[in-house]
DNA sequence: GTACTATATGGACCCGTGGTTCAGTTGTCA
DNA sequence: TGACAACTGAACCACGGGTCCATATAGTAC
């Protein structure tokens, strides 16, 4: 046996942790949460929450994580057209539209996350390594390139997701402009896919 | 008047402070420079940064402003493309081409400022209230409007300004690969605005 | 040159927060 | 039930942004 079982009072504990951080986000504005707050609210000692999640950015990318799962689900072996089958510029839409609305549906979250980053001390573990984001790329690149095979698709993934990211189109989410940042998108989108689509 | 002109001790001071703060910026990675280290480098207290500059964020703010000034004048004022005469759509190619150039250019100052925005304390003067950023949001929109008054001018103007600032495209311009976003950029801006709006 | 005032200065200090430590506790397995 | 490893959590540390205020000095009036 080599994995042995998590012990049954340390699964508590992330579980009241992880779900106590959730509620604390869910309330409050996300840079304001500290790790202290979410232990006490937790009913747990500081020193645990590291314990369990290496840092500030670990928490937060565990709930990442936990909240994203369905979506991928539904990427990897759901019905079209966000599952596959369906032709590459209408996975490509039904995508964007569904990351914008969980993106939406979890903006503090991300937010916590993003200010995690950048407020962490030891840069080491840094950016890149989050693998929700590699997912997204993945998926965006991937379709970008079966549609369009001349264009830059990696990049124009980077583009078309960075700019979730982007404090002026964060706080359009925060105001509940999430249908009109999916409606943008997808304009951008046909113009990219379309027969218009300009090459350089 | 009640404007007091500013000593010359202050000034002199204001001059070292902004060489030192880009001296480091230049030379070390962006968000491990701190105000004392600035302090330090130009010979002057911390209090005296923060008198002069309010916060970190401040500080990194007044870099940017100075360095952008050229870039804003060519495009008040300077010839064609960049400035006013071309079709809204040269200009919009033109001012995303210029500004791609500039971000890269300035990649440091950028992330120490996002950085500093970051870990600011009183989250009062928050963003939204940076003039750069506005002007280049409200002339890419106006571009827009122009080219394609039926388009959500606003919103496409915050993604593509947006994506600038996105870890993964911030990563590319540290890489050096400027041409290669300005290209992206391009080719998103033609399928925007279409085989009548894009180049000519 | 002197006296006087407004302004500038800078380093000690405060504070909040991410992260670490380690002695004590508790679950698990044999 | 005993032994051991995993877990726990409160005290502690490091560190950087921001504040304070006694002191120094440029500017000015005479």
């Amino acid at each position: 046996m080599e994995e042995r079982r998590e012990r049954a009072d340390a699964a508590r504990n992330r579980r009241a942790i992880l779900a106590a951080a959730e509620e604390l986000l869910r309330r409050n504005d996300p840079d304001q949460v500290s790790i202290e707050d979410v232990a006490a609210a937790a009913g747990v000692g500081k020193g645990t929450v590291f314990h369990r999640f290496g840092s500030r950015a670990g928490l937060m990318r565990a709930l990442m994580e936990e909240r994203v799962l369905a979506l991928h689900e539904a990427i990897a072996s759901g019905p079209p057209p966000l599952g596959p089958g369906a032709p590459p510029g209408e996975r490509l839409q039904a995508f964007l539209d569904a990351v914008v609305r969980h993106v939406a549906g979890n903006i503090g979250l991300l937010t916590a996350h993003e200010h995690a980053l950048a407020t962490q001390r030891h840069a080491e573990g840094r950016r890149e390594a989050n693998p929700v984001y590699l997912f997204w790329h993945g998926h965006v690149s991937a379709l970008i390139a079966e549609a369009r095979p001349a264009l830059d698709a990696d990049l124009l993934a980077h583009v078309l997701l960075g700019s979730l990211h982007a404090d002026s189109v964060v706080r359009m989410l925060w105001r509940g402009e999430a249908d009109r940042l999916a409606a943008g998108m997808r304009v951008l989108v046909s113009g990219l896919l379309g027969p218009s689509g300009g090459e350089t």
